[in-house]
DNA sequence: ACGCTCTTTTGAACACGTTCAAGAAGGAGA
DNA sequence: TCTCCTTCTTGAACGTGTTCAAAAGAGCGT
């Protein structure tokens, strides 16, 4: 599938890509049909199945687009030195950038909460996504003020990502004007974050810590 | 369709019901069709829809039913005082409750995620499933030997409902033989919580569980 | 120009969840 | 019994995502 096409056909696959992000942007994600993207892009429907195995791979073209966007939004974040600023800017670019598509964001993240799709923010197929996310949070991390033991700063990447997926959980269900209580819920959580983050230096709190992460390993292994 | 029924259809209704279940269990979500629990249940497709709504009525049927069987199974952990037993108890006889349904239950996680869906866990027809698991998790900090500051023990049987909804998205994730993984997250995860929450009445953590304690109510205000 | 082969394209067909107009069954009042 | 109304039941039909055999196109050696 990914192998050697023609310039044409390089073309077409193109073509398909675009009708269907233009169609989810404009439709929503129930409207957009396959025949609907077929039609759109000027092609039959076996075609779209030539170059695409299903729905759910054109999903996650838009799925790509969309963590792109995130990263340019949340380049700004990193020209402070504040970790709380830049795990602030991150989170918030999130929502900026994801806004337009809040409406069908439901009817899209609910094949991410499928195993067995690789749509999953847990599959294999999203790894790269995945990788790409969580270099966001590293980045908010690693570039800042913030001192922690070396432990958990090389697990907190993926741990704040989590959180993130937490947070687009909440911005899923948040049907506020403009997901005004996703952005009090980062408001109110960064700055928690970044109290427990540096808390762990205390003696008592650091055990717990080590075995937190003890645990989060042996899990992955 | 809740009113008055005849008894004969409830007795159809009923038949329904058991045929989906049946089919749930045996065939999985994919095969169990609403054809085939038509067929199963020796009454038209028409019929089906003539009780149910839909194919997410009859898959909240059965989750209602799970529900019922996990309560059943946690009743055994409130012998025990301690917290961390009580806890442990509670969160293992979900797992126990669920493994006959761990390939159906990642179809059934699709809709979690899906905030229109009723079959959400934090949709409002969900809200007596969700309110009787929360009472598991409040009977097991209620009667226990746990003493925290009163503001944390009113929100920490939620807080504990929304923790077991993460192990439940790490359960429908895992792969492994007999859910084993899942198993020893639990077997961590509980000790950890046991000890944070008692980590709580530390002056320099105190403040830290106040402001979060406001974020929630803030947020759900 | 002619075959030959690989790539690309097509539209019919399938099973699914869901809807609906129409009919069957059952009881209440005459 | 007959009539009327509500309750229950039915199967055809619609639009969906997906599959597939067959046709069309594109390059290439002869």
């Amino acid at each position: 599938m990914a192998d050697k096409l023609t310039a044409k056909a390089e073309q077409t696959r193109a073509g398909i890509v675009d009708a269907a992000l233009r169609l989810f942007r404009s439709e929503g994600y129930d409207a957009a049909t396959m025949r609907a993207i077929a039609d759109e892009a000027g092609v039959s429907l076996g075609s779209t199945y030539y170059y695409f195995s299903g729905k759910e791979e054109l999903i996650q073209a838009f799925y790509d687009q969309l963590q792109v966007d995130h990263g340019a939004a949340a380049e700004t974040a990193f020209d402070r030195a504040a970790f709380a600023d830049r795990l602030r800017g991150v989170m918030e670019s999130f929502v900026d950038v994801a806004e337009p598509f809040h409406d069908f964001g439901g009817q899209f993240f609910r094949n991410a909460a499928d195993p067995r799709s690789p749509l999953s923010p847990f599959s294999a197929e999203s790894a790269p996504a995945r990788e790409a996310s969580t270099a966001l949070f590293r980045r908010a991390v690693e570039g800042s003020d913030l001192k922690v033991a070396p432990a958990l700063s090389q697990e907190l990447p993926e741990l704040l990502w989590l959180l993130h997926m937490g947070v687009v959980l909440f911005w899923v269900h948040d049907d506020s004007e403009g997901q005004r209580r996703t952005r009090t819920l980062i408001a109110g959580l960064v700055p928690l974050v970044d109290r427990s983050v540096r808390l762990t230096r205390l003696p008592l709190v650091r055990g717990l810590v080590d075995d937190g992460i003890g645990l989060v390993r042996s899990l992955r292994g």
